[in-house]
DNA sequence: ACATAAATGTACTGCCAAGAACATTTTCCT
DNA sequence: AGGAAAATGTTCTTGGCAGTACATTTATGT
């Protein structure tokens, strides 16, 4: 009885990839609710299975926990995106498809876009330096260029249409619908954000973008 | 010769408008740079004529400050808006005037949109507490609603459309374009944001957005 | 003119939070 | 086994920053 659980925390075990992943997994969130800033690395620690002591031992400070929490979330958000194979698919559904998957990614991943959110407000300083996030995203749209050009050897696409240009459509309409639901359905109200609504919207977004992306057969 | 400058600090005016109108000034343009905890009230007294002090007496605290930073930025932009007459316009040419015109604007107002990324980071806690915004934004939609009314009516626009689901395609793309521009030019380049990468970017979102308001005449 | 309130100046306090210091325990290598 | 290196625990220190106390000056009303 003298023995009680609390003897037992005397010896610990080793774990560092996973003491790493823990952390790494709690700042992320902490960042991505309340900011840089706003985010306390004691609160972090608090969350966390291991101690301060130990963000500081890998991350060296606040800052660098911050950026690998960035490119945390980065590589887990294009690792999802990977799975999804349009090669395959004729350059119309396969633009649809690639819309309509971005719209609800986003959706699904509100830690990432608070992230990216956080990093503009910063001037994307953090993510200027990562060399590691870059190559993540060049290659994200290797893929949308690549329907591009297919689509435009079919004559289905219009010509010199700029993947650049596309991409940033796609990421505009996906990105906002996150990132602003909060002030936006203050103002309007919730009605968009309802499945329904959400839906619709995500259907009148790839019909934007495909406008866009066809032939304009009225000129 | 002993009667410096400095000697002049003796007596002052009191300036009450004045000095809120500098504070205000201030406190937006250090919020939205910095966001709520990033910004400090000493730096932005220091960028005042006046002193924390003031700040304190007439704003109570930081977050009343934010508060009325955040409703004096929408009060500004709104304001800009307001110029704009659309109403005799026919329906498709308003339509385009008016997404141009949105373009264009938050462009123009960085620090607006700034404003309302923070607010959004921080669930629009205060954005919600404030009567004086809801109503200005009542009143920007009800510009759109007019449109989408006399189009539907003369049959160039589709039946049903949402004046709602409409402006969100508007700001999202309007938005995004000053939120994100950090993020977007480091990883895909400054090309969409020079001048003619953004006037393809706003002809390109003014076709996206008339193509969803008009009749679909492929059905 | 003079009392009272509004507006401003100056100096201080107290606490929170980032990071460091110092100590101990595990693991790994030979 | 035993010594070095890696990983973890515990306890300060210190600067920065939100907010306050106290004092003074300017306007205003009658």
């Amino acid at each position: 009885m003298t023995n009680s659980l609390a003897e037992d925390r005397r010896g610990w075990t080793q774990n560092p990839e996973g003491v790493k992943r823990d952390i790494l997994a709690v700042a992320v969130s902490e960042f991505a609710a309340r900011g840089f800033s706003g985010a306390k690395v004691d609160d972090i620690a608090a969350r966390t299975q291991t101690s301060k002591r130990m963000i500081y031992y890998y991350f060296g400070d606040k800052k660098g926990l911050y950026t690998h929490a960035l490119e945390a979330a980065y590589l887990k958000v294009r690792e999802g995106e990977a799975a999804l194979d349009l090669a395959h698919l004729p350059p119309l559904e396969a633009l649809s498809r690639l819309v309509a998957f971005t719209f609800d990614h986003h959706r699904e991943n509100p830690d990432f876009i608070r992230m990216v959110m956080i990093e503009n407000i910063h001037q994307a300083e953090a993510l200027s330096a990562s060399v590691k996030i870059r190559d993540l995203n060049i290659a994200a749209i290797d893929k949308l260029r690549e329907i591009c050009e297919r689509g435009e050897k079919e004559g289905v696409f219009r010509h010199g249409l700029d993947p650049v240009a596309l991409h940033w459509q796609i990421s505009a309409a996906s990105f906002f619908n996150v990132s602003n639901r909060p002030t936006f359905s203050t103002l309007f109200g919730e009605d968009v954000f309802t499945d329904d609504g959400q839906s619709r919207l995500r259907n009148q977004t790839v019909e934007a973008i495909l406008a866009i992306a066809q032939t304009d057969v009225t000129l």
